[in-house]
RNA sequence: GCGAAAGUGGCGGAAUUGGCAGACGCGCUGGACUUAGGAUCCAGUCCGCAUAAAGCGGUUGGGGGUUCGACUCCCCCCUUUCGCACCA
């Protein structure tokens, strides 16, 4: 009988829909094993970067599965974006029809993998029944006062009047026009992220399950400095300037002050003067170029004067003050003191101008010299020239300069973060709507609860991209003011996706929760995902909110914990000729063709195969020939022994050698085999998942299993059984990898029940012991021979055949050993002169 | 520039705690079966020397070190990938 993987994958994943076989029930007596891969977005087809991810997924969910785990495995769709939006106005195809469309195909494929999936718990976030959950999410966000309005400055394209996330420019042009994106000011709705910066930061120690990278990637965005606030009164007017800096050592060197071109400050320093003109000029040149050159560090610093003076609190000095490209309005106060001496900016810009330097921090052994200094030194070092501070180690200095700062009112220590708060208004249509409400006479009103969602309206033209297409539907616009009543308007912009995907992990629990977006029982139960698994692209967009998120909800009191994912594993992307697959490159293999070839057991087993998940994958054809032409090797090990089989007998469980003293040599070889793999196999998968060489220790059993003459079988009846008994643990250990071969000969060989239903095979101790051990003999380190000798072997005993061994005694004429190092149960090494 | 990870046969990769480098797969070579083989089975396959066989030497990006023993630990350097990058 032949390999035909499409039919009895066809016949398997029927078996399984039909017997809801993953449902997952919460069951308070059973541990529970919750993972999770990214739900993808609904792009169109499934692409093989995904399979990698999803058969990560159902080898760890199927094998915790067996382990007699409660596993709760969900799958959904990030349904809103972009995308759908653009394939509206290019293709005039409704962005509900062509998600949906696309997610019935994608399902599709899914379930052609035969992925264990809990498909009752399906979510899609473009869905009023989940969307609604987003708005009454904000709403909540809005009274604890983590949503607010503001004015910030976003990328905008004027060219398709829109405003574009980070990763949508590409160089400081639009990604689709390539017209240059400029910062404008806009008003926009934030989270509050930045509430929980410090617990966000110190949360990542607790994260032992996550990848250091990912760790560190987290730590950078935070950004946490220590510092202090410095006050500089500003000459000739009653105000004063706040700087933040890290350096506060260093003030007595602080010769001028730089402030970002953006700080209102410099219109309120320039009004009315000569200066006016030429500053104003200088402004909106800077604001005009783009974030990415903006902040390009070997960009050549640029500053103008701004008429003004500040006095530095401490020497009493008159510092000019500059508007200077180099300093960034969102980080700090968005105003520095500039010591030239000690900090790189300032000495180029200070050299630029011809600005004074001047040396307040000497590192051991050297005298440094402003005239002569060639760049700044921003070493630790003793101070100088800081009057009652001069003489201290600067590290010192730090903290008795901000206890000198705060006494006397001049600043005072800070801590600074350089994570910021979340813009979530997208002038798109394709995603949730704000439910805020503008009134004129009642202003800002948000939406109440009751009459959530605020439904995304279904008639919109999409003949042209627009700022806010909502803006243009009047029926969602004009509404009436839920305070007053009087006419008022809706928000327009619709929130970022990544709100969408900011809590669906907890939705999973209760997915079906009409009256509530988390069953707070269930969702105790389940939570945290035990085992998360997704691309590195989202070390800090996607998992830093989903943290967010998550502290928000136990803050409600929904959850007890505020860390959402215990480990976390991001798997390396699958590349092909060395590149990373796109359609670009044109480097794409599709997943449909080598299913419809193959079989998706093969295209599973060789993603699992070809490389371990964290490392990137690299794609050959005559790599997934191979896991076929394995499989098929599988398939053959009972072809011609069916009929022997007997119907309906129970799956053997442990077969050691109790009560079993007629067995053979030959069959007690292989049985231990068969022990040592079924440890190999489950330490691999569940230490390190490292699969691929779980499959490689199963792919030896297979070859072992082949070299064995059948004809034997009739001399030796032990040999028989315990062939077949490794036939059947084959099946049992592949099965995570290849559910689908493994149930049909599972069947075929006369098991009652599925493999899916037996417990995950054990091992006997005994049986990984071996009565005869090699033991490699070294001399000077240097492999010379091997000896064979029973286990038990005292370690006098092994030194005595080691050198009666006829090659050792060769090798040490006129030699004479010093040493002996004898490692137990692995090798003697003889260190000899 | 800073930080992290990685570098092993012709290729993907293995070696889990400092103990036989190259498991397993691909590719290649030979043999068996065969009308045929691009199916299947068996065997060989790190490099060099030697070769009837046994053997000898070398080898984990390069150089040094620690150790009886180093792919593994330490120091220096090279290359690649990724992240951060005027953050005061």
């Amino acid at each position: 009988m032949k390999y035909e993987p499409k039919i009895i994958e066809d016949k398997w994943q029927k078996i399984w829909e039909e017997k809801k076989t993953f449902a997952a029930r919460p069951d308070k007596n059973r541990q529970k094993y919750y993972i999770l891969e990214m739900f993808p977005y609904p792009s169109g087809r499934i692409h093989m970067g995904h399979v990698r991810n999803y058969a990560i997924g159902d080898v760890i969910a199927r094998y915790k599965w067996r382990k007699g785990f409660n596993v709760l495995h969900p799958m959904g769709w990030d349904s809103f974006g972009l995308p759908a939006e653009n394939a509206a106005i290019k293709h005039k195809i409704h962005p509900t029809k062509w998600t949906e469309e696309n997610i019935s195909y994608m399902r599709a494929q899914l379930k052609s993998l035969g992925l264990s999936y809990d498909w009752d718990r399906e979510i899609f976030t473009c869905r009023e029944d989940y969307y609604k959950w987003c708005q009454w999410f904000f709403l909540k966000f809005y009274e604890k006062g983590l949503a607010y309005q503001k004015e910030a400055l976003v990328n905008w394209c004027e060219s398709c009047k829109t405003v574009l996330a980070n990763e949508q420019v590409e160089d400081g042009r639009c990604w689709r026009c390539e017209t240059e994106v400029i910062q404008k000011e806009m008003k926009q709705w934030f989270f509050k992220i930045t509430h929980y910066a410090e617990e966000l930061l110190s949360e990542l120690e607790n994260l032992k399950g996550w990848p250091e990278r990912v760790l560190t990637m987290q730590r950078n965005w935070i950004g946490k400095s220590y510092g202090a606030e410095i006050i500089f009164p500003v000459s000739d007017k009653n105000f004063s300037i706040t700087v933040f800096t890290t350096r506060q050592d260093t003030i007595f060197g602080a010769t001028f002050m730089s402030i970002a071109p953006e700080n209102p400050i410099v219109r309120e320093l320039i009004k009315g003067t000569e200066y006016e003109k030429p500053v104003t000029e200088f402004v909106e040149n800077v604001r005009k170029e783009n974030k990415i050159l903006r902040t390009d560090a070997t960009r050549e610093k640029e500053g103008i004067f701004t008429g003004r003076y500040c006095i530095n609190p401490m020497t009493g000095w008159k510092m000019p003050i500059f508007a200077a490209n180099f300093v960034l309005m969102d980080y700090g106060t968005g105003a520095v003191m500039a010591v030239p001496a000690h900090d790189q900016r300032d000495f180029e810009f200070a050299k630029k101008i011809g600005l004074p330097v001047k040396v307040v921090i000497q590192p051991p052994g050297v005298e440094l010299n402003a005239e002569s200094l060639e760049s700044a030194y921003t070493e630790e070092g003793v101070l100088v020239n800081s009057k009652e501070f001069s003489g201290m180690k600067n590290t010192e200095a730090m903290e008795a300069l901000v206890s000198y700062f705060q006494k006397n009112g001049i600043g005072r220590k800070v801590v600074n973060y350089r994570l910021k708060d979340w813009g979530i208004s997208r002038q798109r249509y394709w995603g949730v709507p704000i439910p805020i409400i503008y009134c004129d006479s009642c202003g800002v009103v948000p939406v109440p609860e009751a009459d959530l969602p605020v439904r995304l309206p279904m008639n919109l033209q999409f003949d042209n991209i627009g700022d806010s297409p909502l803006k243009g539907c009047d029926e969602f616009v004009n509404t009436t003011c839920p305070k007053c009543r009087k006419k008022a308007k809706r928000e327009v912009d619709t929130m970022d996706t990544f709100v969408d995907s900011s809590w669906y992990f907890s939705r999973y629990c209760s997915p079906q929760s009409k009256t509530s977006p988390l069953e707070k029982e269930e969702l105790n139960y389940w939570m945290p995902v035990d085992q998360y698994i997704g691309g590195i692209e989202h070390a800090v967009l996607h998992l830093l909110y989903a943290r967010f998120f998550t502290k928000v909800i136990r803050d409600l009191g929904f959850l007890n914990r505020g860390e959402p994912f215990t480990n976390l594993l991001t798997q390396g992307m699958v590349i092909k000729d060395g590149a990373k697959m796109s359609k670009s490159k044109g480097n794409i293999v599709d997943p449909d063709d080598l299913i419809k070839k193959y079989g998706s057991d093969t295209v599973r087993l060789f993603c699992l195969f070809a490389s371990p998940p964290e490392r990137d994958l690299d794609w050959s054809d005559e790599g997934v020939e191979g896991a076929f032409r394995f499989l098929c090797r599988v398939w053959r090990l009972l072809d011609e022994e069916e009929k022997n089989f007997s119907h309906n007998s129970p799956f053997s469980g442990i077969k050691d050698l109790t009560g079993q003293e007629t067995i053979s040599e030959d069959a007690k070889t292989l049985l231990k085999r068969c022990h040592k793999t079924i440890k190999k196999v489950s330490d691999d998968i569940e230490q390190r998942f490292h699969f691929n060489t779980a499959i490689a220790s199963i792919m030896e059993l297979v070859n072992a299993l082949y070299l064995i003459d059948k004809n034997d079988f009739k001399k030796d009846d032990s040999l028989r059984s315990v062939y077949f008994f490794s036939v059947e643990t084959v099946l049992l250990l592949l099965s995570p990898f290849a559910p689908h071969i493994c149930e049909e000969l599972g069947q075929r060989l006369g098991k009652a029940g599925t493999i899916f239903e037996q417990p995950w095979p054990g091992y006997d101790e005994k049986m990984l012991i071996d009565e005869e051990i090699t033991i490699v003999i070294q001399i000077n380190g240097k492999m010379r021979s091997k000896i064979s000798v029973p286990a038990q072997a005292p370690e006098e005993e092994i030194k005595q055949i080691t050198i009666n061994n006829e090659k050792v005694k060769d090798l040490l004429k006129n030699k004479k050993i010093i040493k002996s190092i004898l490692v137990p149960k692995r090798l003697i090494n003889l260190v000899v002169k």
